[in-house]
DNA sequence: GATGAATGAGTCTTCATTCAT
DNA sequence: TATGAATGAAGACTCATTCAT
C-alpha cells in the first residue's frame, strides 16, 4: 500500500536492485574516499565500502580488481581534475604576478587544503611504503606538476620585474608546505584535540600570503643603506 | 653481584633465555619502531617485532599488554626525549636571538628532520583517526611544546628588539612547515621516487634559514612611515 | 530488411543477438567440455563456459539449471553415442570372432582413448564421490554396455570354438584395462610431463592385442598339430 | 569419578588445548587423506581437515603454507613410504621368479590397491592438469619406481630362463593396468553402485596373476611333450 | 530469448592474543 | 620469565545463481 515504490498501482514488489552501471564507479569511489579518509586503508574494509555504496560486497569487485586498484583509483579520480584545474586556471588568466600568486595559495587552500581530498596526501604520505608506485604517480602527477605551476608564477613575475630574483627550487617547498602541512593536519590530529586553540586558518592564511609577498617584494632601488645589509 | 652473567655461586644449569627485564623493553621498542616506520601501523606483524628484537611472541606481551601499547610506547619513548633535549638547549643558550633560532632550527633538522624519527610524525598523523588519544599526546606534549620553544625565541628576540614584531602564533607554523613537511617526505615519498631530483636539503635548509631571519629582521629605523603599518 | 534474420516479412529490426535455439546447447556442451577436461570440474567457472561458447552467463541458464546439470549433460551427451555406435558395429559384423575382437580394441582406443573424450572417465572418476548418481550412470550405461559387448564377443568366439574357454567376466576386465588406464594417463599425468618416455602407444596396443589373442587362442587339439600354426 | 582426565583430585578445569607439536602433522595428514579421499581436492574445505584433527583452522597453517602445501603433503606423505617398502622387499628376496612376481602383485594389491591409499592416485590423476608439479613427482617417484620394480623381476626371469623373452616394456603396463583399474574403481565408482553385481576381487586378481605367468611361461622346449601338463 | 549487472554465501588466509609448558 | 603452539575472529576475494533490462 504505502510501498516506497514508483508503482502505486500495481503493488509489484520493489526491485532487490537496480542496474546502474554507469553511476556504481562514481558511487564506490565516494565511499571509499570517506572510509580510506576516516581510517586508513588498512582498517578500512570493503565490506564497509560498499554498504556506504548500497551495494554488496560482490559488486565492488565488478568495478575493480581488488582494494589496491580501488585505492588507486579513488587517490587519481580525486586528485588530478584538481590540479589540472589549477592549471587551466594559471594558464587563462592574465593579472599581475602577485595577485595570481596571492590567488593560486588561496584557491589551492580553498578548493584542496580545506577539504577532505586534503587527507588523500595524509593517506599516500603514509601508505607510499605499500605502494610504492603509488608514491610515484603522487609524486610526479601531483606534486612536481603543482610545483611547476608555482615555480611558473614566480619565474614570471621575476622576468617580468615584479618580484626580486629568488631561488626558485627552493623557494617553492618554502611556499607550499606550510598550507600542505596545515591541511594534512587539520584532517588528523585536530579532530582529535577540539581544544587546541590553534591561529585560525585565516590568520595564517593572511599571515603567510602577506609574508610570501614580502619575501618576493622587488628591492627598493633607491639609493638605501638597506642594499649594503 | 655486579656480574652481568648468571649468579656464579648457584650451581645452577644455565638457563635456556636469558632473563633480561631491563634491557627488553628498549630492544623491543626499537624493533617495533623499525617495523612501524618501514610498513606503518597495520602491516607491521608483531611476530615480526619480536623476532626483531630476539625474543618471542610472547615475550612481548610480557612488557606490552598488544600492539596499540607496543604503538604508543614507541612513540612516546623516542619523541619525548627529544623534545626535552630541545627544552633544556634553549633554556641554557644565552645566545643572541637570531643565532638561537637558527641553532635551533637547524638542530631541529640534524636530530629530527634527518632522522627515522620524523617518520614517528608520519605515523601519528596516519594514524590519529584510530588512535586519538595517541594523537591527543602527540599535540600536546610534542608539537604544542615544540611551537612554545620556538614562539620563546621568537618572543624574547622581540622583546630584546632583535627581531621585528610579528604574530608569532602564525609565524610559528610558518616557520617549521617547511622542515616538519620536507622531513615527512623524505621518509615516505623520496625512497620511492629515486630519481625525484628535488632542490638538496641543505639547500632548502639554508634558503629558510635566510629566509625567516630576513623576515624577523628588525625593520630599518629610519625616518619612514613604515613603521605604522 | 536486408537483415540476415530470418523473418523478411516483419521490417524488424535487426536483433542485438541471434537467436539460435537449436544450435546452443550443443555449443554450450563442447565448451564446458573442454574446460571441464582441462581443468576439473570444480575449477571451471561458468563464466569461462559461456564465454568460450560466444554467449552470456544468463544464457547458459536458459539451458541447464546449473553446473551439475551442465556437467551431467556433457557427459552424458559425449560418451552415449559412442557407446550406442560400439554397439551397432559388433551386431553388423559378421567377421570372424578374433578379428572382431582385435577390430574392437582397436576403435575402442581410436574414437575413445585416444581423444578428449577419455578425459570424461578421468572427471566422472574424480567427481564420483561428489555425484554419486552420475557415477551410476556412468557404470550402468556405459561401463557395464561396453563391458557386456566386450563380453558377447568373447562369448560367440567360445561358442564357436574359435576361443578357448574362459572365465569372460573376469577376463573382460583384464582386455579393457590397459586401453582405459592408458587412455586416462596420456590425459592426465602425460601433458605434465614431457620428458616420460614411454612405451609408444601403438607398440603398447600391438603387444595387447597380441596377448589378448594368445590368451584366448583356443588349446591345442590334444595330440597337438597346432604346433606349427 | 571416572573421568578420563587425569587431575584427579584437583577440580582443575580441563586445559582447552594440548601442546603437541609432534602429532599434529600427522593428524592432519590422517584427516585430510580422509577427506581429499571423499570429496576431491577442491571440495575440501580445510575448516573440516582441521576439525577432523581436532585442531583449530589457524593450527593447520602453522604447519603447512595452505591447501596446496597440505595435498602435496598428503600424497608425498602416503605414497612415498609404499613404494620403498615395495623396492625393499624385491631386493631381499631369492624366490623363483614366478613366484616373486605373483607375491609382488598380490601384495600390491593388498597394500596399496584395495586401500584407501588407491584414492590418493585418482586425486592425482584427477588433479594433474591443476597440479603439474604434483603430477610430475608422481609418475617420477611413483609410477616409475614402481614399473622399474616390475621390469627387475622380468627381466631377472628373463635372463634366468624361468620367463619367456617378452617386450618388457610393454608387458609391463599390461601387468599392472587392470589392478590399478580396479583399484581406483572400487575407491570411486563402486561405493555409488551398491549392487554392481561385479566379478569379485579374489576371483580378478587370481585369474590375472594365472593370465600373468601363462604369457611369461617358458615357451616349450620344441619336441612338445608340454601339451600334456 | 539474451544479456550481464548484482548478489551473497562460502572459503582461504592472516594475525593479534592466549596459555600450557 | 620465557616460550611458541594453539586459537578464532576478521577480512579479502570468488563464483554459482538470480533477475532487471
Amino acid at each position: 500500500m504505502a510501498s516506497p515504490s514508483h508503482h502505486p498501482a500495481r503493488s509489484a514488489p520493489p526491485p532487490r536492485w537496480e542496474r546502474r552501471k554507469e553511476a556504481r564507479p562514481g558511487e564506490l569511489l565516494d565511499a571509499a574516499l570517506d572510509l580510506f579518509v576516516e581510517r586508513g586503508y588498512a582498517a578500512t574494509r570493503l565490506d564497509d565500502v560498499a554498504a556506504r555504496a548500497g551495494v554488496s560486497k560482490g559488486t565492488l569487485y565488478l568495478y575493480y580488481t581488488g582494494k589496491e586498484d580501488l585505492f588507486k583509483a579513488v587517490v587519481r579520480r580525486n586528485i588530478l581534475p584538481l590540479i589540472e584545474a589549477f592549471e587551466r586556471d594559471v594558464a587563462e588568466s592574465s593579472a599581475r604576478s602577485a595577485e595570481l600568486l596571492e590567488r593560486f595559495l588561496r584557491q589551492w587552500w580553498s578548493s584542496f587544503g580545506a577539504t577532505r581530498l586534503a587527507s588523500i596526501a595524509k593517506l599516500v604520505v603514509g601508505e607510499a611504503g605499500n605502494f610504492p608506485e603509488l608514491a610515484q604517480f603522487f609524486q610526479l602527477e601531483i606534486v612536481a606538476r603543482n610545483a611547476a605551476l608555482l615555480g611558473s608564477i614566480v619565474e614570471r613575475g621575476v622576468r617580468q620585474h615584479e618580484f626580486r630574483p629568488v631561488d626558485v627550487g627552493a623557494s617553492i617547498h618554502l611556499w607550499m608546505a606550510p598550507l600542505v602541512l596545515r591541511a594534512i593536519w587539520m584532517q588528523s590530529i585536530l579532530p582529535c584535540c577540539p581544544v587546541a586553540a590553534e591561529v585560525p586558518v585565516e590568520r595564517m592564511l593572511d599571515a603567510h600570503v602577506r609574508h610570501v609577498l614580502a619575501a618576493l617584494e622587488p628591492l627598493p632601488a633607491l639609493p638605501g643603506p638597506r642594499g649594503a645589509s
